[in-house]
DNA sequence: CGCCAGGTAAGGA
DNA sequence: TCCTTACATGGC
């Protein structure tokens, strides 16, 4: 049911976790067998500078419909697979400088479980990301300058596994966003894994393994379109298969990337832009004919009308390099 | 009822 | 290569 551990392509990079790993190694982790069940282990995890954990929350809360995760009292908990095992984490920030991950239900970690989800969280709230260069373009730039105040301390909150980011991008098209969360909640209450904890259920989006033998007319009494099921059910199908995997498409530069994922039917330029900025983190990923972008720069341009592909071309190209966080930042006004 | 929504594919100039 | 149009489905 879930993945192997490592399928879901987290990177490892040889030499960036250092800063982290000392602190880490330090927290006070209890690790025995017959731990009793109020016992909690957590770690923390260094937080880059331009970084607010409250500013990625009031993005995250955007939705009641989301159903991946529970915000609540300053900190967000989720279920995770880790090591190939369910886990529920909770992410709060008690100092400026550091996030603490606790975990509230599961195994405990090993010290490679605990690495992978550290790397599952850095790349989650996108915290290896250097944002001096973008705040410094930023804040010279008209329409950014504004949303950088505003925003400050945003991160590009990922989608780290593929299938998940996928599937999002897929039933968020041509849809509004509330419908869209519908979608996505019907998905995961149905095909995903649930977790009883302290009163709430969490959810986790269901594997791509889990749609072998689900049906177009089972998608689609969930009020998918019959393209968007058979695009869901294709796009499963190459995962499972290890046809398309995360660390292929990292592997490739990003427009191989792009053409990979634009070969199948259903996937055109806008999702695998969204799969670029949201899952494969590559910050030149350029969703030029968003709505919700060409909406975002109406606003804040105050433009009477929505602005043309050559308009958003000269804007874009004054943000070379950071596109997919200029969006990311555009789309916060319009929620 | 009508317009819109964080599109895509197919067909034609 | 660049435009048009059909499609599909709910939100408001």
């Amino acid at each position: 049911m879930w993945q192997q551990p490592g399928m879901n392509g987290f990177t490892f990079d040889a030499d960036s976790g250092d800063t982290e790993v000392d602190i880490a190694e330090d927290a006070d982790t209890v690790g025995d067998d017959t731990m009793p069940d109020n016992v909690t282990i957590h770690f923390w995890l260094p937080l880059p500078a331009i970084f607010d954990f409250q500013a990625c929350l009031t993005y995250m809360s955007r939705s009641p419909f989301e159903c991946l995760y529970k915000l609540e009292a300053d900190g967000i908990n989720r279920l995770v697979p880790i090591g190939g095992e369910i886990h529920l984490i909770r992410l709060t920030c008690p100092t400026e400088r550091m996030m603490r991950v606790e975990l509230l239900y599961g195994e405990p970690f090993s010290p490679e479980d605990q690495d992978e989800l550290a790397c599952y969280v850095r790349d989650w709230f996108d915290l290896e990301r250097n944002l001096e260069p973008f705040y410094q373009l930023a804040s010279a730039d008209p329409l950014l300058s504004p949303l950088i105040k505003s925003f400050y301390g945003l991160r590009l909150v990922g989608i780290p596994d593929l299938f998940e980011a996928l599937c999002w991008a897929i039933v968020g098209q041509q849809v509004n966003l509330t419908f869209a969360y519908k979608l996505k909640q019907r998905l995961t209450e149905v095909y995903g894994d649930a977790l009883e904890w302290e009163g709430n259920t969490y959810r986790s989006f269901p594997a791509p393994e889990r749609f072998q033998e689900v049906t177009l007319e089972q998608l689609c009494s969930l009020q998918l379109t019959k393209n968007k099921a058979q695009t869901i059910l294709e796009v499963a199908r190459l995962i499972a298969s290890g046809q398309l995997s995360r660390d292929q498409l990292l592997a490739l530069k990003p427009e191989a990337a792009e053409h990979k994922l634009t070969a199948i039917r259903g996937i055109g330029p806008w999702t695998a832009h969204y799969v670029r900025m949201r899952c494969l983190r590559d910050q030149t990923a350029f969703l030029i004919g968003d709505v919700g972008l060409h909406n975002a720069i109406k606003h804040v341009a105050a433009l009477e009308r929505k602005p043309t592909v050559g308009e958003l071309q000269t804007l874009f190209a004054n943000w070379r390099g950071w596109e997919a966080y200029a969006t990311f930042y555009l789309w916060r006004v319009l929620y």
